[in-house]
RNA sequence: GCCCGGAUGGCGGAAUUGGUAGACGCGCUGGACUUAAAAUCCAGUGGUCAUUUGACCGUGCGGGUUCAAGUCCCGCUCCGGGUACCA
């Protein structure tokens, strides 16, 4: 009797649940650890092997850190509100409240089986009222909030206002929209629908008209991060750009802080540098040229104000507004022409062509600061118009794509930035721009002499004094469209009275989403919760009928798993002030630019607030890869092309090859073979062909005077010595005109699927690829017999086998999908190994960063080792024989190995490597048959973060009270490790030619008297001289010969 | 194009600070037990050569630093990911 997981891993599991093991509670008695996983959208196929990859890793720590007696919080939930549950109500008419929750119940229990030890009683879900009601008061405080960026911080609304009352908004320093200034007594002046206006361009969440990413598909507006390639993320509809009002979060205003953050967090490098370059920091300066014979100026950011002499046309973005106004009378239509077709055209095209240098001169000049030279205004697509100020000066010199612009347009290109000093060049002889900050100025009046790093604080310096401009930051981090055409989001806390917004009151949240009759946009093209009766206050106002994007519910649902149950506050104080932040996030790298941007900003808002204590929310992020499926492949034979080929086959073996044209072409007719000196056509065809050869055959041998021998699929296959039979008698038959097929072999003979199996030669030529499940194949043989049964048109399949008899299939790594047949799902694993087995087995493909394949081959040595660990404790029987006895040096040393290496495995999140060291450990004791008390129980403490459940049984059977969860994790003692003898490994130049043991306290001298000694060492010295001992205590002697 | 990762046996991977390359597992080969199979156990398993002791080669390629390089430096190749007219 073997260890019998099924029956221990249940009694745990239910043993977890009636008990609450891993119910937390704020005790500052402990120090605390939050363990966090980036929690689930219950999609309806349920959880593949690849889900909880993350959440094995992380509960592998979370109990790690509480057998460290850490008070760990380690909570669950569901990421509920999202597209699929609508798109399913669309075709369906199923609520999606009805779908979530029945997929929540499915991931509940998939994940309930894999001995997890989450706190279930904090579990919260997005879609929830209970929940949401804080992400819509969160919106509120971000409507009523603006940021000061004197104080670096998010500020109450009612402040601004008093500052407005008092002395207009002149000296106020904050993130905003476009405003003009205006005094106290203006502002007080403004109508109420004025003031409001005003305030919006200040709020933290805002409502503007602006150019959306629209899906027209999915019927809403999407954010930046869910385009990929002018194409929406979900689904891969096409997006366009549209005008639309929208709500927004002036993410920007934290770019700074976001950035800085980055630095003081414990994040992979390449994650923090997809962020960096998202927020896209540069620093420059803004510039204002004067337009030749108008008023108006024009204003420019560059990050190289020190080309400001090289400078030789202006460009403006298509939507710049300016254009109109300073295009000259014969430059107009060309102009209005370029602007139509560059701003209709989608995002999608504009990308298709990148590389097409496009652009149109308005006529008009501009005219530098610095030298007053007259340059030319252009409009190119190449300036976007939702950058910097969407209009540049263009120095071709020094910019690869001014560069190319002034190339094609053959506009004139001076250098102002020298290689060398004082060495100028000729940029006609040049093919690309010398963009690189490394060098020093010419033709640049007060800056010549001057390096790049020296000119640029100069210039900007010389152009504040002059009025003509300044330093300047500029982000590429856009404001987050907050608006979806949506129905499954949180509703708005907003109404609006004669058309101004305002929010609810608090004591109104939460504001839940109304019944609708359909899930899609009214007839007006309004969202669906227009549809909604009575969508409007008690007073009658109606209320905003788009809802919040995905990243809303998930933006701070990391705090609220603090407090989950507070119905008063989002969480409470003492809640926050212990558990802080996350100290360990673990999730997928995919939201880099999304989830975890949009809540670092969260968080630091509430921070503004005084409700989140920490600047940053995830202190350490693991970014856990992805685990791709390996797809499993059946050749299905194309029979007409394999009949062809055996034919061909044929024809050579039987050396009529060279008589014989494969593919004869005659006209535009094409033929399958041709015996040249017989003057007879062989065409291979199905049986239902035969049954009715063409009409064109007829003819065509009554013309041409050949002949034509037509053979069915099924004989050239299945009766291979009669085919050639036949053939050979048509060739010598000459005398008939042409020769069909005889008809008394024309049976109707049904052809049924036929397979090859990888290795058969030229398998290729004849057979395609075939998507199979990859539970009918084990080490890449296929169970045919399941093949058979799995669809109904191939259960008379018949097969082509390799040598060995068996069918062999191909295989690719491929992203897991249900399509690709290659999802495996946690639950047939668990029925057949056990979640412990499954636990170590997907830590064991190798570290929880990368990326890798799916490939259960493995599995069976995880489970292996788990019975033979579960043998150190059991006999045969089953029953325990665990001793008393004394543990002798030898075990002891294996045990205090094991502990030493598997705490630093287990700190480093090195879980492969520990179950590697467990297994050497395992093996280690089981040959000395070692069974005592002594060696064994630390053992099984150490072991419970990977195989938990197992575990609680040893724990048990050892006479102690459950749970292990939270016994002391035993410490190694180094006077167990250590040695009195060291075998080295001695190396002559480098290489290691044989070992010797020496004592560990040897000094140098010694340890090269006794290796210059030893007879292994004589064959390597003999008639060299010895130049040099290298002696690293406890390493290496490495002696070197000459 | 730019920015990050990465490349080690048949496969997944180990080597944490420059110090015995290939731990551990899979697979494979042979053996024991068995009527047989499964399970289990034992032995072998980077390549080439050598009957043995052993020798030579070997961490994508080319160079370098060092007593010593998978690890550090320079130059490439290939693969994966991100991003893209961001001035």
């Amino acid at each position: 009797m073997e260890y019998n997981f099924r029956e221990v891993e249940k009694k745990w599991l239910s043993y977890w649940e009636k008990n609450k093991t891993f119910r937390t509670v704020e005790d500052p008695s402990k120090p605390k650890y939050y363990v966090l996983d980036m929690f689930p959208y219950p999609s309806g196929a349920g959880l593949h092997v690849g889900h909880p990859l993350g959440y094995f890793a992380s509960d592998i720590y979370a109990r790690y850190m509480r057998l460290k007696g850490y008070n760990v919080l380690h909570p669950m939930g569901f990421d509920a509100f999202g597209l699929p549950a609508e798109q399913y109500a669309i075709q369906t008419g199923t609520h999606p409240a009805v779908t979530t929750e029945k997929n929540i119940r499915k991931y509940r229990e998939q994940l309930g089986k894999l001995g997890f030890s989450f706190d279930w009683d904090r579990e919260v879900v997005t879609a929830d009222p209970a929940y949401y009601k804080w992400t819509q008061w969160t919106f509120i405080q971000l409507y009523k909030s603006w940021y000061n960026y004197d104080k670096c911080k998010a500020r109450p609304i009612d402040e601004l206002i008093g500052i407005f009352e008092k002395e207009g908004n002149v000296h106020v320093n904050a993130a905003c929209s476009d405003v003009k200034t205006f005094t106290a007594e203006e502002w007080k002046n403004f109508s109420e629908k004025e003031q409001q206006e005003i305030l919006m361009n200040y709020r933290l969440a805002y409502l503007s008209d602006t150019w959306v990413n629209w899906c027209p598909a999915l019927g809403t507006v999407l954010a930046n991060d869910e385009v990929k390639d002018g194409f929406s993320e979900r689904g891969g509809h096409p997006v366009e750009r549209k005008k639309m009002k929208q709500w927004f979060l002036r993410i920007t205003a934290y770019a700074q802080r976001l950035l800085d953050g980055l630095d003081t967090i414990d994040w992979s490098e390449s994650i923090k540098e997809v962020q960096r370059n998202w927020i896209g920091r540069s620093e420059g300066a803004v510039v204002f040229f004067d337009i030749d014979g108008h008023k108006e100026q024009l204003e420019i950011f560059t990050t190289r104000p020190d080309t400001l002499f090289g400078a030789t046309f202006m460009v403006l973005a298509p939507e710049h507004p300016v254009i109109r106004r300073i295009t000259t009378p014969e430059h107009r239509d060309e102009v209005e022409e370029y602007i139509k077709t560059a701003v209709n055209r989608s995002e999608r095209d504009r990308i298709a062509d990148v590389k097409k240098i496009t652009g149109v001169f308005t006529g008009a000049y501009a005219i530098n600061p610095v030298n007053n030279e007259k340059i030319p205004i252009w409009v190119a697509e190449y300036v976007l118009a939702g950058y910097g100020t969407g209009a540049i000066m263009a120095v071709p010199a020094h910019d690869s794509r001014d560069f190319a612009f002034a190339r094609h347009f053959n506009l004139p290109v001076i250098q102002v930035v020298t290689r060398e000093k004082n060495k100028e060049e000729d940029p006609a002889t040049w093919e690309d721009s010398y963009d690189s900050k490394e060098g020093w100025l010419i033709n640049s009046g007060i800056l010549n002499g001057m390096t790049v790093q020296e000119a640029i604080p100069a210039i900007i310096d010389h152009l504040k004094k002059q009025n003509r401009g300044y330093g300047k930051v500029n982000f590429r981090l856009r404001d987050a469209i907050f608006s979806r055409q949506r129905y499954w989001g949180e509703p708005f806390p907003v109404y609006y009275k004669e058309g101004i917004p305002y929010t609810l009151d608090e004591d109104q949240l939460p504001l839940e989403l109304p019944e609708v009759d359909k899930y899609l946009p009214t007839e007006k093209g309004e969202p669906p919760l227009a549809r909604a009766k009575n969508w409007s206050t008690p007073e009658g106002y109606p209320l905003e009928t788009n809802t919040m994007p995905g990243f809303a519910g998930s933006s701070g649902y990391y705090l609220r798993y603090m407090d989950p149950h507070n119905d008063k506050e989002y969480f409470s104080k003492e809640a926050v002030s212990y558990w802080q932040n996350v100290d360990l996030y673990v999730g997928g790298d995919e939201h880099a630019t999304g989830h975890l941007i949009y809540s670092r900003f969260w968080n630091k808002f509430l921070y503004d607030l005084g409700l989140s204590v920490t600047e940053e929310p995830f202190k350490k992020l693991v970014n856990q890869g992805k685990i791709l499926g390996r797809s499993s492949f059946v050749y299905r034979v194309n029979l007409e092309k394999y009949a062809e080929y055996l034919l061909w086959q044929m024809i050579r073996n039987a050396g009529e090859a060279e008589n014989v044209i494969r593919n004869y072409r005659d006209g535009n007719r094409r033929f399958d073979f041709y015996h040249t000196p017989s003057r007879l056509i062989i065409e291979i065809k199905s049986q239902e062909k035969l049954e009715k050869p063409e009409s064109y055959y007829e003819d065509y041998i009554r013309h041409t005077g050949n002949r034509l021998l037509l053979l069915p699929i099924h004989d050239i296959i299945y009766m291979t010595d009669d085919i050639m039979e036949d053939i050979r008698q048509a060739i010598e038959d000459t005398a008939h005109g042409h020769v069909f097929f005889d008809d008394h072999k024309k049976k109707i003979r049904t052809l049924n699927p036929l397979f090859v199996s990888k290795n058969i030669k030229d398998r290729e030529q004849w057979s395609t690829p075939l998507h199979v499940d990859i539970n009918m194949v084990h080490n890449d043989e296929l169970d045919i017999e399941a093949f058979r049964k799995w669809r109904p048109e191939f259960e008379n399949a018949e097969f082509i086998l390799e040598e060995d008899g068996k069918y062999i299939c191909g295989w690719e790594i491929e992203k897991m999908s249900k399509s690709k047949h290659n999802v495996q799902t946690p639950d047939e694993l668990v029925e057949k190994y056990g979640a412990d087995v499954l636990r170590m087995y997907e830590m064991f493909l190798g570290p929880i960063e990368q990326s890798k394949p799916w490939d259960t081959n493995g599995i069976e040595g995880i489970s292996r080792f788990t019975k033979k660990f579960w043998r150190l404790f059991h006999d045969q029987d089953n029953r325990m024989v665990v001793t008393e006895e004394k543990a002798t040096d030898e075990e002891l040393k294996i045990l205090h190995k094991t502990i030493k290496k598997v705490r630093e495995d287990y700190e480093r999140l090195s879980f492969h490597t520990a179950v590697s060291s467990f297994m050497i450990c395992t093996n280690d004791l089981s040959s000395l048959k070692c069974h005592k008390r002594e060696i064994l129980e630390p053992l099984v403490i150490l072991i419970s973060p990977l195989a938990p459940l197992m575990a609680e049984e040893l724990w048990e059977n050892l006479g102690h009270q459950p749970s292990i969860s939270f016994a002391p994790l035993p410490d190694h003692d180094e006077k167990y490790l250590a040695e009195d003898t060291f075998e080295y490994p001695v190396s002559f130049n480098g290489k290691m030619r044989f070992k010797i043991v020496l004592p560990v306290d040897i000094s140098a001298d010694e340890a090269e008297k006794a290796v210059l000694q030893a007879p292994q060492a004589q064959k390597w010295i003999e008639g060299k001289a010895v130049k040099k001992v290298i002696f690293v205590p406890k390493r290496i002697i490495n002696v070197v010969v000459k």
